[in-house]
DNA sequence: CTTGACCTTGACGTAACGTCAACGTCTCTA
DNA sequence: TAGAGACGTTGACGTTACGTCAAGGTCAAG
């Protein structure tokens, strides 16, 4: 049997039968004065062992390691941790596939793909459009999102709803509104101070205390940084103003 | 912000990241006059996307498609297709931990892993140890077994299940001895002939039938040369005797 | 001024083969 | 007997999504 047929008879092709000679998996057998590899029926046999092996899954470098184990106990060790591991990947397809149903049921009416689908409306509906600071404030919103597990995501959805009711967001608009006016302006004027107090009354007692909490914890304290290095000298100086009145009030 | 800080806030390395910028997933942001990429929340955001898409099992040329595609149908898509994918990659996965659950139910018994657990202790008891030809008897069996599908299988079994009996057995293992004994002799030796009309009397009907069908079929019929070629020419002709016999018989 | 933490580009390594390239061998047929 | 076509040989690069050095530059703190 030459390589081609020893292939075809296990069902693989001729560079995987040289990819094993190579890892040393299958013994290279004899050569005919031409140089051509001459198998026989035993080496078929071994093909097929390892073939059988790799196709539950096992990596080459494993199945070596069984193999020149003498076949005993090592074998049953892999199979049963391959086989737990196989669970894991289950339980990974089917979140993955939960996942991908919900973005797609929601697909239509939500072609923002950055974020979960009720959070996104949410975000959606808070800002109006054409605000730079406001499309920061979203940024940032949807950015803490992504990174929460699901329980954290609807406590901060819980944190907003107050803020969807018609005068909330009319409110919000407003300040939104002041926040880009003042874009410009020097951050000793009048209306930095007035407008920080004013957005830290707005703003719910729960989010207010988790903002001021947060500041404390190194991994989630980085917030204002961010955002007052994006933000104008006014806007910064808005937003550390009503951080210092919100912990006043704390 | 810049790379390390960039990329422990959205949970990826900063290898990540440069890889994400050679690939063209995400802009390359400015840099400071040091030469460091210095970062926005925006691109938190971007990556936060890119990682998101990925996560759901994209591959990075696909979320590179659909972020060029204007996020309009293509996500839809690709999307359908991937949990396809998944469906199959399930079954692929329950398959592989069934097959699996049998071994590792009879890997115990049988330390065999070349062969279905069942097929296998036929295999062991049908011949006697320590003869050349009914090793490579066994090989040439255990090879049809693994290339044939669970019905198939099914049917190879029961063929043999008539040779299981104990009388049979014992006429089985004399014939082998026989075949072992004439390993040197001349082909025209008349035990040669004797053997192989003594041999296809021995075969079940369903086999003999199956044997002599097999040889028409391009894929099946290399058997007999395979084995010819692996004994002693007095035992290649015993073979070559028994399939004339056996096509007489039919 | 040094240290240490962080950044830069460049390049090789991973798993299991697929896919040329450049060239020899074998078998069949004209 | 010569040529064609099928098949074999080794060698090396491509694939995926980064991990992991290497060799060096930048920056804040002590």
């Amino acid at each position: 049997m030459r390589i081609g047929e020893l292939a075809a008879l296990v069902g693989v092709t001729t560079r995987t039968v040289r990819h094993y000679h190579h890892l040393g998996l299958l013994p290279e057998p004899e050569r005919t004065p031409g140089g051509y590899r001459e198998y026989r029926v035993r080496d078929a046999v071994l093909l097929a062992r390892v073939r059988r092996l790799a196709e539950l899954g096992l990596s080459l470098d494993e199945i070596r390691d069984v193999l020149a184990d003498d076949e005993g106990r090592e074998l049953r060790e892999v199979l049963t941790e391959l086989d737990a591991d196989l669970a894991r990947q289950q339980d990974a397809i089917l979140a993955r596939r939960a996942r991908l149903a919900t973005l797609l049921a929601d697909a239509d009416l939500n072609p923002d793909t950055t974020v979960a689908p009720d959070f996104g409306d949410l975000l959606h509906d808070l800002h109006p459009a054409g605000s730079a600071f406001a499309a920061l404030d979203r940024d940032m919103l949807s950015l803490i999102d992504t990174g929460a597990d699901p329980a954290a995501r609807e406590q901060l959805m819980a944190m907003f709803r107050p803020l969807t009711d018609p005068d909330a967001r009319a409110r919000g608009h407003a300040l939104t509104a002041r926040m880009d006016a003042i874009a410009g302006a020097d951050p000793a004027d009048s209306r930095v101070s007035a407008l920080a107090v004013d957005l830290a009354a707005h703003l719910p007692a729960e989010m207010a205390a988790a903002m001021v909490a947060s500041l404390d914890e190194a991994e989630t304290g980085r917030w204002l940084d961010l955002m007052t290095s994006e933000l104008t000298p006014a806007q910064a100086e808005v937003l550390r103003l009503m951080v210092t009145t919100l912990k006043e009030r704390a």
